[in-house]
DNA sequence: CGTATGTTTGACGCGAATCAATTTTCGTGG
DNA sequence: CCACGAAAATTGATTCGCGTCAAACATACG
């Protein structure tokens, strides 16, 4: 797959993939990454920070056995890359074709500068932190039916409540974010639909939430 | 349980439970709690941050059910009680008789006026989320006997490598800050004291890790 | 000592993983 | 536009790790 197309939300196409550069603001470039591309690697120095501007990003870890976790996905005016140490310690990939804003020098030194960029870094690292540590609460005690109950809520909140939820990521990715297997996060999907919560019309990626009062009941 | 003892490392004592303050810089005053004492709740106002001086804190969320989870053990000279909103969204609580630095002032009021204290809530805060997001991928994704060598490895390194490791918290503890029950914790102990890889003296609370590379060949 | 709390151990069951097809969707080229 | 093949998603049968339930045992404290 390497043409560019706006899956998510529309961005400048016609760019060779994953490697134009425009700028945007004296902060930073923007620059484009077609679905599937690396953004940067568990072990890659830090060099930058990035905010989305459209598409989605997804940054996760893995195990050399294949085993993969993802830490959380990243929609448009959203800040990735944040990292304390020398190094990245996870990988950061393109869900979608997407465009995302590279800024210059990396989390620590915006940060030391001061300035309208690292209120708002500061703010997306709090929040990050606070988003994940919730998240920690669902992959230790929650079972498989709250695990896909909180995340159709969460992914309709954090797409402005418009139905149907268009979502970006396959069903791999909904698992190692869950931390559960394809096939039961289908399982999952096909009972929720079986009992009027959501529908899951013909692309099976589009999805509509029927019930959110029974959802919310569900996600614990 | 409402006498102080110190357990896991020496502070003042005689102090009442939980209530006496001492200054100890122009930052902070220092503040004991007692075994199992409250720093403060899912819900309060956020006003202040802290430090852990002596003992240990956890910070956890719960659910209306009782299913718990912990987010992070925190050590002498760890900061907790950094978050974005007006209100925490966690319970802190002295896994042990604790001795905390308070700061007169919540994080971000910290952070806007930059200075020493700034930095190192900076990097205390970037070192949690980092902590925080690699616990993602043992919880999505390890065995439970991954999820204890991981566990004992870590203890060991933030405490300093010394031998045996105290483990501060109990079974239940240990249980929900990995993901799994208590039964399966003391049955994983027992199974890797069979294995010769650890002992577990009388106490049951001091751990030998006797073969290091037998268990960082099992956390995955 | 006796009681409360914490830990271990055993028997059993269930939820989710695994293994294995089948079906649907979607990109590509004739 | 349709046919083909690859990738994604669903579905079913089965297994198994861990949770649940229950009881015995150990430890700490009054």
């Amino acid at each position: 797959m390497h043409t560019i197309r706006a899956i998510s939300a529309p961005f400048p196409s016609s760019l060779p993939s994953g490697m134009s550069r425009t700028d945007v603001s004296h902060l930073g470039v923007t620059r484009s990454f077609a679905k599937g591309d690396r953004v940067y690697s568990d072990g890659d120095r830090i060099t930058h920070c990035y905010k989305v501007v459209s598409g989605v990003v997804r940054v996760c870890k893995s195990l050399s056995d294949g085993r993969r976790q993802i830490i959380g996905f990243y929609l448009p005016g959203e800040f990735f890359g944040i990292e304390m140490g020398a190094e990245h310690s996870f990988d950061a990939e393109a869900v979608v074709d997407t465009a995302v804003v590279v800024y210059k020098r990396c989390a620590s030194d915006v940060l030391a500068t001061g300035g309208e960029l690292a209120g708002q870094i500061m703010g997306a690292m709090m929040g990050t932190l606070e988003r994940t540590q919730s998240h920690m609460l669902l992959l230790g005690r929650k079972s498989a039916l709250e695990k896909i109950a909180e995340f159709l809520l969460d992914m309709a909140d954090r797409t402005g409540d418009e139905e149907p939820i268009e979502l970006p990521m396959c069903r791999i990715d909904i698992a190692d974010y869950l931390g559960l297997t394809i096939e039961t996060v289908s399982r999952t999907l096909t009972q929720l639909e079986r009992q009027g919560v959501i529908s899951v019309p013909k692309g099976r990626r589009n999805i509509t939430l029927r019930d959110r009062a029974a959802l919310r009941g569900l996600d614990g």
